[in-house]
DNA sequence: TATTATTACGTTAGGCGTAAAGATT
DNA sequence: AATCTTTACGCCTAACGTAATAATA
C-alpha cells in the first residue's frame, strides 16, 4: 500500500536527483531513502527504477509514477483543505448588510453571544442580500424593507437617520432652518466616506449636482472633517474616534429615505436571532 | 499528514457504524481503530467525531471528510493501474493482422525472441492497421499490399493461397477440373470459419449467391468438416488439429484476390524484425 | 579521491494487542 | 448484563541512523 511519506521522498528524489541531495534537504539519512524507494517500487509492483552500483534513476514507467505520487499527493492536499475550509464555514457566521451602521453593534453583540465563531461580513446590495439568506450563502441579512419570503424571519433592528453637518456660516444655516431636505442641499460638494453601502448611491441619485470627495479610510476622514469647512453626512449611529469641529451644525434630512429602519433576516431555522 | 491505511479504517468504521464492529471486519483490535480515528483527527486538525463515553459517530464535517478519504483511495488505486498498466504495455508487443494465418507462426517465432515480452493479437481491417502501425498504437502490423510510408519499414512475410475443398463426388469435381474461380463456385453454399479476417469480406465479395454456415469456434468447424459433404476453404498455411475428410479434394482458386503476400509493417525504430 | 547507493547492524520509538476501566442502553 | 469506546501497559516489530561496503566518475 502506498504511503505519502515515502511519496514525498519519491518527488524529492525526484527533484534533487540523488538520494543523497534528497535524503539531505529532507533531514533524514541516506538509507532511509533508500528503504522508501524500495516500498514505493513494491507498493507499484513494478520497476519504476533503473540502477547501476552507485546510481539510481527513474526508468518511463517512474517518470509516470512521479507524475502519480504529484497528483496523488496534490489530492491529499485538496482534501485536507477542503475539510478544514468546511469546518471553519461551520464555525462563521456570515453577514451582509445594505449598510455598515447596523453592523457596529450587530457584531459585537453576536461575538458576544457566540464566542466560539468567527464572524465576517460584506455590504451588499439587497438583493443580493435577501437571494444569499434564502439560498443559505450567508448566515444573516440586513436591508431596509419588510419582505416576506417563505422559510425567512424577519425583525427590525434599529432606525438611522440622515444629517448633514454644515459649518455655522454656510449659507443653509443662516438662513435658520432646523432641518432640510436633499433638494436643499443638492450642489453643495461634500465629503464622503466610502464603504456606507446604499447610502452612497442614494447620495448620487438626490444631489446630482453635486460632487463627493471620497475618503477610503476612516482617519483621512475624520482628519478632514476637522480641518475643512466642507459639509458632511452623519447619522445618529454615528460615533466618532475624536468629536468633530465643535462648531458644526447637523441638520436633520427629512426625505423619507433619509430615514431608514434596517430589518434583520434569516433562514427561520436560525438561532442567531 | 494522512495515512492511506489509517483512511481505510475510517471509511470501514463509516460503513460498519462501530470501531468494534469495523475492528472486527478489518481483523485487527479495536483500540488500533480509536488510535486510528484520533490519529485522523489530528491529520486533518478539525474536529470530524461527535463522542459520548461509548459511542464515536460522524458530524458534518466528518461525513466531508469520509468522502474526501473515499476520493482519496480511489486516487490511490487508480495511481498504481495506471502505472501497471503502463509498465504491462512497455512489456507487451501488439500485433494486428489482417488475417490469422501470419500469426500462427509469427506469435511463436516473436514470443522465443522475446521471452519476456507478452503478445497480443487482433483482427483488424488494413486501413486501421496501417494508421495504428504509424501513430504507435500497435507494435506491428499485417497486411495484404506493399506499402511505402516515412517512418515505416515494411517486409515481405509469407503467401496464403486459397483452395476450396469438395466431396469427391461434388460435380465440379466430376468435371475433372484442377482448379477453379470464384465464380465457378458461387452459389454454393460452404462452411466458413469466423475469425478469418480479410477473408470473410472476400467470399462474401466473390460469392453473392452462396451462404456461408459460420462456425465461431475450431472444434464446431473440424467436426462439421468430417461429417458433412458441404465444401469449405483452406489455405496452405491450414494445418487442421486432426486431418479433415480424407477424399476431400481441394481445388486451389486462381483468382488473384485469392492468392495473397503478407506483409509485416512496423515504425522504423521497432526492433521486432 | 570524492560521491553515491546499498547492506549490515544496533538502538529505539512507536504500533499493536491484551487487559482494564468507565459508561451507556 | 452486554456492548462499546478509551486508557493503560507491555511486548515486539519495524523504522531510523550510524557505520561499513562497494562501485563509479
Amino acid at each position: 500500500m502506498l504511503n505519502l511519506e515515502e511519496l514525498k521522498h519519491f518527488i524529492a528524489f525526484a527533484e534533487y536527483g540523488t538520494l543523497s541531495k534528497a535524503a539531505e534537504q529532507l533531514h533524514i539519512s541516506q538509507p532511509t531513502l533508500t528503504r522508501s524507494m524500495q516500498n514505493i517500487e513494491m507498493a507499484f509492483d513494478v520497476p519504476i527504477f533503473e540502477r547501476s552500483k552507485n546510481r539510481i534513476w527513474l526508468n518511463d514507467t517512474g517518470k509516470l509514477a512521479l507524475e502519480q505520487a504529484r497528483r496523488l499527493l496534490d489530492t491529499a492536499d485538496d482534501s485536507i483543505k477542503i475539510v478544514r475550509a468546511y469546518h471553519k464555514s461551520l464555525k462563521t457566521i456570515r453577514i451582509e448588510s445594505c449598510a455598515p451602521a447596523p453592523l457596529w453593534t450587530l457584531i459585537p453583540v453576536l461575538s458576544d453571544k457566540n464566542p466560539s465563531m468567527s464572524i465576517t461580513s460584506e455590504l451588499v446590495d439587497m438583493e443580493k442580500i435577501i437571494k444569499d439568506t434564502i439560498c443559505g450563502d450567508t448566515e444573516l441579512g440586513i436591508i431596509t424593507k419588510e419582505i416576506k419570503e417563505e422559510g425567512i424571519r424577519i425583525n427590525k433592528y434599529c432606525e438611522e437617520h440622515l444629517s448633514i453637518c454644515l459649518p455655522p456660516d454656510h449659507p443653509i444655516v443662516q438662513t435658520g432652518k432646523k432641518e432640510v431636505t436633499f433638494e436643499d442641499i443638492n450642489g453643495y460638494n461634500c465629503l464622503l466616506r466610502s464603504e456606507i453601502g446604499f447610502w452612497a448611491e442614494l447620495c448620487y441619485e438626490k444631489m446630482p449636482a453635486s460632487r463627493f470627495l471620497i475618503q477610503k479610510d476612516n482617519f483621512s476622514f475624520e482628519e478632514l472633517v476637522r480641518s475643512t469647512t466642507l459639509p458632511y453626512f452623519t447619522t445618529n449611529l454615528v460615533r466618532y474616534a475624536q468629536e468633530p469641529m465643535k462648531a458644526a451644525v447637523a441638520l436633520p434630512i427629512i426625505d423619507t429615505e433619509a430615514n431608514v429602519t434596517y430589518y434583520l433576516i434569516a433562514k427561520q431555522t436560525s438561532h442567531y436571532f
